[in-house]
DNA sequence: AATAGTATCTAGTCCAGCTAGTTATATACG
DNA sequence: CGTATATAACTAGCTGGACTAGATACTATT
């Protein structure tokens, strides 16, 4: 309560407790939502497909070699649905497909140059601008806010499956 | 980067960095994806029917009339859209339709018993791990999350509408 | 060589969004 | 008052992106 440490600017009307907590993540995981709204209606395309790029972009800086099964494993969506996805990716310029290099039944998803532009101008100031506040933390609150955020992934995680009914 | 303080599991090989906690949020978005994707499926029912009928029972337990209008707005979908979605989950025994008490043009919607009891059950017992999680935190560690958070609210929220093409 | 397994694709269905247009009611104004 | 305009909900019909089932091509096993 006291204004010990530092003069903070909550000290005075109370300091947040869980609920306040809680909202921030709320707030937070809002403008997360809206801001891929955003996005998706600048890209023109629905939050699957954005995310099957940025896998595939991701896979080929790593080097990795990815086909269509490894795509539908990752969104969870059908390989006949993975087909439609690849099939509007590759029209809009953003995949294209080519050759298995060692299995002969497959194929190799690779993002093209425009893809990596594109998602890099959309995400890139953004993730920047994110990279800054994470960067800004000292070493104390960087403990403590993983350490939440761990916390709050296994409090998600945990799965009641009791169904008492 | 010494272990002054209190001996923190990170201490010995070094604290969290920027990238760390970019990552735990990352990890903490995943989880929250997938655990909003057992609900939609436990529940038979979609993102957009699921924010509605919490909607209508926040707005109702606080005593407030909602129309479709109003989840229309809220949801941001078409009134068209927001009279099947009202249907879906009338006919699904969420909510019901009744007439409004001061527009005779408009419609009040008000969640059923039923859809309390389901949502308390499927989301209750991880709201009340999220917010043990959330009350467990000391002043400050409470401070540094929710100020965290609220950063990256605003790292989100602005938007680059540059268009440098 | 035969059989089973795996990867992709095609065909056709379904669901939940959309737009456009209708009807009923409310509100503003000459 | 009565007429024009606005608003709320709904209907009809379309579309995109998911699904299942099944075909085809290849790999792996025995």
């Amino acid at each position: 309560m006291s204004t010990e440490g530092a003069g903070y600017w909550y000290a005075d009307q109370g300091n947040p407790g869980g609920v306040d907590v809680l909202n921030a993540l709320r707030v937070y995981r809002a403008a997360e939502a809206e801001m891929r709204r955003r996005i998706r209606e600048s890209m023109k395309m629905n939050e699957t497909d954005l995310m099957a790029i940025r896998y595939a972009m991701r896979a080929h800086k790593a080097g990795h070699c990815i086909s269509p099964k490894d795509l539908s494993r990752m969104l969870n969506i059908s390989t006949a649905s993975t087909t439609g996805l690849i099939d509007r990716l590759v029209a809009s310029g953003h995949l294209i497909r080519r050759p298995h290099p060692t299995d002969r039944r497959s194929v190799e998803i690779v993002p093209t140059g425009s893809a990596d532009i594109e998602v890099r101008e959309t995400l890139g100031e953004m993730h920047q601008r994110m990279m800054e506040v994470a960067e800004s933390l000292s070493t104390e609150e960087a403990l403590h806010v993983t350490r939440f955020l761990q916390r709050m992934t296994s409090a998600i995680e945990k799965q009641d499956t009791h169904h008492h009914a």
